[in-house]
DNA sequence: GACAAAACCGACTAAGCAGTCTATTTTAAT
DNA sequence: ATTAAAATAGACTGCTTAGTCGGTTTTGTC
């Protein structure tokens, strides 16, 4: 099965916003980079800002899918395993973190967008952190703290272990754990209750 | 004294940029904030550009004065001084909190932009960490990680305190502090063997 | 195979924008 | 007081770019 042009379209854009950002990228250029007219463009997305916002919710939505994902069945500490995952893909999809990134501060979306699966990932991280915070081993704070403080870790783990070469990502993962829980937990506690 | 255009002309930009981009904000539009023609401002400034440079350098000159500050003479902790340095400078200065967020992640810059009191700043910071790691306070990773966790904690935990309603400031900047100390330092080690 | 709807094409356009240019005013030095 | 340089003004321009439009091809259905 061939690739639909909205896809391409889609693929063109993240590869393009990625190196030149929204405002260095023309929609001609996207165009031409998927090989496409800019009527076909238009014709997928009514505005380049549709397109941005179109964009924002897949990669968000595969993002979300993988923090979820469930590799080991018999892992007893979620809060680990969602940290590895979301490190791990984020390194895997380097378009897709510099996008994230990208997104992260960028003034292009007035407007919050309200995507359910990641009301999902929130409900689900913060349902793990109110367990913790009421058996002692998460530090008591704010859950909106304890959230935007795991995002930007994860980001700037994930750009760090990114630059490193291929053979030192998976222990820098690793060691990054250790900075993750100890930021959020509560010094001397047994972390390994934190399991559902 | 009265303000000299070029200043007028830079808190013009900061304050429309923080609100709308740099996408978003035309020179005209800062000519007029800062009731000026647009004539004088490509006088002071030969492009956007380098108007957007300009200001960058500015204010990441002052955020690195204040975080290098010495308030407290009988400081024991600078790690801990920095950090609350940092933080409440940043929130007592919202638009220049949001610019620097704004250019974090811009790829406006595509050159890294040298400043040598920034590296000042970082030279101290590194010294202090190694001679953590030396003495067994600090966890023996990459300074530069080290380094880029410590900037994206102290960014998001600024963002996140600002927010608040201004009595609950204090106490959250307070609080912040055993995230970042906990997030760096090994766990169990007498942190305040950190000084100089 | 006839027909409609959807997808696709690319030349074109209208608007917005960074930066220019010429003229005028202010500043400072002798 | 004279003069040159620096600062300021704002109308103007040429280029870029998001989005349009009329026509063509592909797809699916009966």
């Amino acid at each position: 099965m061939t690739k639909s042009k909205r896809t391409l379209i889609l693929d063109a854009a993240l590869a393009l916003f990625t190196i030149n950002g929204f405002h260095g990228t023309t929609t001609a250029a996207i165009a031409r980079e998927a090989k496409v007219a800019t009527g076909t463009l238009f014709h997928h997305f009514a505005t380049k800002e549709a397109l941005i916002e179109a964009l924002y919710l897949e990669v968000k939505k595969e993002f979300a899918q993988a923090l979820l994902q469930k590799n080991n069945p018999d892992s007893v500490f979620p809060l680990t395993e969602i940290w590895v995952n979301g490190v791990t893909w984020l390194v895997c999809q380097p378009q897709k973190l510099a996008f994230i990134l990208l997104c992260s501060h960028s003034l292009y979306f007035d407007k919050k967008i309200q995507l359910a699966i990641w009301q999902e990932v929130l409900g689900f991280f913060t349902q793990l952190l109110n367990a913790g915070i009421k058996n002692g081993t998460i530090k008591d704070l704010p859950i909106q703290y304890l959230l935007t403080t795991c995002e930007s870790i994860l980001l700037s783990t994930a750009s760090y272990v990114y630059a490193l070469p291929a053979e030192d990502q998976k222990a820098a993962i690793n060691s990054s754990i250790s900075v993750i829980v100890d930021a959020i937990s509560v010094p001397g506690a047994d972390i390994h209750l934190l399991s559902r």
